[in-house]
DNA sequence: ATGGATGTAACAGAAGCTGTTGCAACAAGG
DNA sequence: CCTTGTTGCAACAGCTTCTGTTACATCCAT
């Protein structure tokens, strides 16, 4: 399955930085990472090189470098991750142009698109309602 | 781009069946319905064939055989024909599983699947919300 | 029987994702 | 200045999924 597991890479490595910062370990490298995620570190430097772009975490480069949040765990919201890791939309439109002559063919592509719009607006605003902080309490639940 | 165009392939098969339906054709065959999308009829039988074991489509085989509708169009709800093509969900766990030595990776699969459970929830919701009347109301406005 | 349609298998081509290797660029610390 | 540890990134392989195509068996109204 080419299941986008990249939202799930992201958040991941972003609680886990949350919970080393947390135990007073502000930067982690792309390897200590990896390890918790279990996959290889370029994985993580292409995922957190995203998160960078996105200003959610920093990086330092040369000798004893590594990663480290931007911002609080509680002010990243799942909605900023997804936007960084630029995940596919779930539904794409048609691969190629429908048949114009056909009256369903020449409006079908707005009226798809508005409901589309509909859903990941209510997927966007469910997003934007969780933290990283969120996550991490979430996951020490267990 | 693998953009799952199935959603949309289904949603434009099923308002084209109800346009020519309110024409008064009744049955159309793979080949009629695949000018509109402008595809291989294949694709068009593969894809009323997902619908027809979800009960939203009839067919009828041998000559002078076709498609028709199985429900009125104001009720065929598009979750219905998004549990029928049985779409990827937008988001996907990790692909080898993640360390269980380490707390976050031992907790993180079952609060992210709560969050993306979440998330899934509120776009069926909305899905359950647009009938393929109403698609085909909104395609015919332009 | 025949002809027109579906059902389905098999295959090719394209694209995306994960994972891996290799190496240049960089900077902290001696 | 040099060493060392780390990131940045390109290139590639393997896998999977999707669309599209061909081919053919199956079905059934006439």
């Amino acid at each position: 399955m080419a299941a986008n597991s990249r939202m799930t890479i992201a958040t991941h490595a972003l609680a886990w930085m949350a919970l080393a910062q947390r135990r007073g370990q502000e930067v982690l490298t792309s390897e200590q990472v990896a390890a918790s995620i279990n996959t290889n570190p370029v994985i993580i430097r292409r995922s957190l090189g995203d998160l960078r772009r996105a200003g959610l975490v920093e990086v330092r480069r040369g000798a004893g470098a590594g990663w480290s949040l931007a911002r609080e765990p509680e002010e990243i919201t799942l909605l900023e991750v997804y936007d960084a890791v630029d995940a596919q939309p779930p539904f794409g439109l048609h691969h190629s142009e429908p048949n114009l002559e056909c009256p369903v063919g020449r409006g079908i592509r707005p009226a798809l698109s508005g409901v589309y719009g509909r859903v990941e607006r209510v997927m966007r605003r469910e997003l934007a309602d969780t933290s990283i902080a969120d996550v991490l309490r979430e996951t020490l639940v267990n």
